[in-house]
DNA sequence: TTTAGCTTCCGGATTACATCA
DNA sequence: TGTGATGTAATCCGGAAGCTA
């Protein structure tokens, strides 16, 4: 007997990709540059596992820059910033301009020049919109962005960053759920070594003699690896020569994570 | 058919602001 | 009231993909 078989506890240990958008999909497989690995252990769906998500379409696209110049809601959209300290200077004709802007900021993330960055805070009813919308798709295509900026009264820029943040909160989310459960696993293994190296120990002190079984010319004997029945040789499946083990909780833990254990 | 340029989107990292203890 | 910690909106940057000339 070999430590491999030793070793061999069942006990599986498995880190996976998660589940992943189209896009990334595609652009990781070409290029695996950054997050590499990311352990998934089928703690339940995680957001990327919910929702899979469509790389928007050309049109779509064209769409969507038509529709940021069409956007005429700004000034509720103005109100949104809790900081007004800086607005209530400007004139009306200003706000005029500013919205002019803003409905032509689609690429440049740059704020107005010289003004400090301004924070929106969301309201919890816009939150709770977002997080609806959220859980039904995690990334949104033109159209959707454009009906949800404006139900909200956002920009579409906004809505767009606030579900990028959020992705990028689930994810983080879900890489410490991970990390928690392969710790967890670690130790358990670790356990499970250390239980079977003394089990080792004992089984090598032991100077019983061989079961008689075992005393039978090895060609006439084979055991199933996995029901660990031993039937007599011949190869006639036949045989009355079998002999139950019983009940092993180590076959049982292997069943669990290597179902393909149970082909007898 | 290939290619370069442009646009858009996304993820990751980071910054900056608002809030709270 | 000042301050550090925390959460998060916003920004920056680089890469990928699609479209077009």
């Amino acid at each position: 007997m070999g430590f491999e078989d030793i070793c061999n506890t069942g006990l599986g240990l498995g880190i996976y990709r998660l589940p992943q958008t189209h896009q990334q999909q595609k652009k990781k497989n070409l290029l695996l540059k950054d997050d590499h690995f990311l352990p998934s252990l089928s703690l339940g769906p995680s957001q990327y596992i919910l929702n899979s998500a469509t790389k928007n379409d050309a049109a779509g696209k064209v769409c969507e820059s038509t529709d940021v110049h069409q956007q005429t809601s700004s000034l509720s959209a103005l109100s949104s910033f809790s900081n007004s300290s800086v607005k209530k200077e400007r004139d009306f004709t200003e706000e005029e301009e500013e919205l002019e802007r803003i409905s032509n900021s689609r690429v440049s993330d740059e704020d107005e020049e010289g003004s400090p960055r301004k924070k929106l805070r969301l309201t919890k009813a816009q939150f709770a919109t977002l997080e609806e919308s959220f859980k039904e798709h995690s990334t949104l295509n033109p159209k959707q962005k454009q009906a949800l900026a404006e139900k909200l009264n956002l920009r579409p820029r906004q809505v767009e960053v606030w579900f990028q943040n959020r992705r990028a909160r689930t994810k983080l989310k879900q890489t410490e759920v991970d990390c928690e459960f392969l710790k967890k696993c670690c130790e358990s293994l670790t356990e499970e070594n250390k239980r079977l190296q003394k089990e080792l120990q004992e089984l090598k002190s032991l100077k019983v003699p061989a079961p008689v079984y075992m005393q039978l010319p090895a060609a006439t004997l084979t055991m199933c690896p996995s029901c660990e029945k031993v039937g007599g040789g011949g190869g006639d499946g036949s045989s009355t020569s079998t002999l139950s083990f019983g009940s092993n909780p180590r076959f049982y833990d292997s069943l669990i994570t290597n179902p393909s254990a149970a082909s007898c």
